[in-house]
DNA sequence: GCCGGAATCGCAACATGTTTCACTTTGGCG
DNA sequence: CGCCAAAGTGAAACATGTTGCGATTCCGGC
């Protein structure tokens, strides 16, 4: 069995590999497009081969599990999210102003899909999937240290992230949840944020108004 | 239908409350039992009913779904784990100190059941019951909030327990999801607490060795 | 153009959460 | 004591994720 396009196949020409990243595609966009309406419960594994032109095992094939598909389809989205914010930077003067702002777009872009936002966050929560839910913490984490500051970043730039990582997620399921108010998350992160590095003790201080 | 015992029925003495107590007891035990060996997938619902010595309709007349078993089942442990967390408080200088003695030990006493705290975590994660959500994680932040200071907690000591309890969270989802070590759960949340109110700038630095 | 093996298909079967239903037991009450 | 509504039982049915398998199609090398 060739690997079924881990996304990234060396062998990009041959007729094969286009074939199946081409079905590989579909079953994604098949997902999205049930998850749109419905979350995570609308994505049924049946509608989704149906919906993609494709036979159930082969859904299963590309992916090992719906948690998994919906996972890959997060990865993606967020890695589209992260590209997205890093060609259009955020423009505030202090860290913290950036990283608010990074956060509050990001979080704006998840709630225009609410559904599907919902269905991925969900599967997150409850994935034993362990790869791929590191690659969605690690973009999340990228994204907010990449407007951090110029350089790399420092052992307490990365924890300051990881940390709003934690919150970011914490928050996104407890909107999904309905626990929350969708309004909440970036409330939140605010807050975090301003605890974390803004708040007078570290340098540049949000400039009171 | 009168309200099958939500824990606190007033009608305490009366011969059929106390037989629904009772079974509303057995069940959860046994969900309790399964867990511990296995897990969430461990915990059927024909088995907790066989376990418990109930029909399987029984065992959703007290709980709607197998996620709202094990997240009841989480709100006793976690106030179990708050009350013996009050009745043993925390020893340390400062705040920072005590908060982070406070989540070491609330999370060593979750992680000597691993298997149970996966099972129930991994309900939280994906549950869609608002309200059963919404008291563990009270719950969890009333542990961090009761050992910040003598007094009503400050709007700003709520912001940082719940930003400390949402880290709290993310690290054990990170942890029974396989993505990170249990021991990164307590150095998550020295982290966090070391931000958000070590750290030199706010009162009562942690007292460098 | 033909072959062998991999990929896909179609479909049935299985596992488990959830619902339904007809029947029985039980506890409170007139 | 005898009745009744509520609670519980047992078993089947349903919904959906997941797996298995024989038949078919497709690709790449000869």
């Amino acid at each position: 069995m060739t690997t079924p396009a881990t996304s990234d196949d060396p062998a990009q020409g041959t007729a094969l590999a286009r074939s199946q990243a081409a079905r590989r595609r579909r079953v994604l966009d098949a997902a999205l497009r049930l998850a749109e309406r419905g979350g995570f419960d609308a994505v049924q594994m049946r509608d989704v081969a149906t919906e993609a032109n494709v036979a159930l095992g082969t859904v299963y094939r590309y992916f090992t599990s719906k948690e998994r598909l919906l996972l890959e389809a997060m990865v993606e989205e967020i890695e589209a999210l992260a590209s997205r914010l890093e060609s259009r930077p955020p423009v505030g003067a202090t860290p913290a102003d950036r990283i608010v702002e990074v956060l509050s777009r990001g979080t704006a872009s998840l709630q225009r899909h609410p559904e599907v936002t919902a269905a991925m966050v969900r599967a997150f929560g409850a994935a034993d999937e362990a790869d791929v839910v590191r690659r969605v913490s690690d973009i999340m984490t990228g994204i907010i240290t990449g407007v951090m500051h110029d350089g790399p970043p420092t052992p307490r730039d990365l924890a300051v992230a990881r940390t709003l990582q934690q919150v970011w997620l914490s928050s996104l399921i407890g909107w999904v949840g309905g626990v929350d108010d969708p309004s909440r998350v970036v409330v939140d992160l605010e807050t975090a944020t301003q605890l974390l590095l803004g708040d007078g003790a570290v340098a540049g201080a949000r400039p009171e108004t």
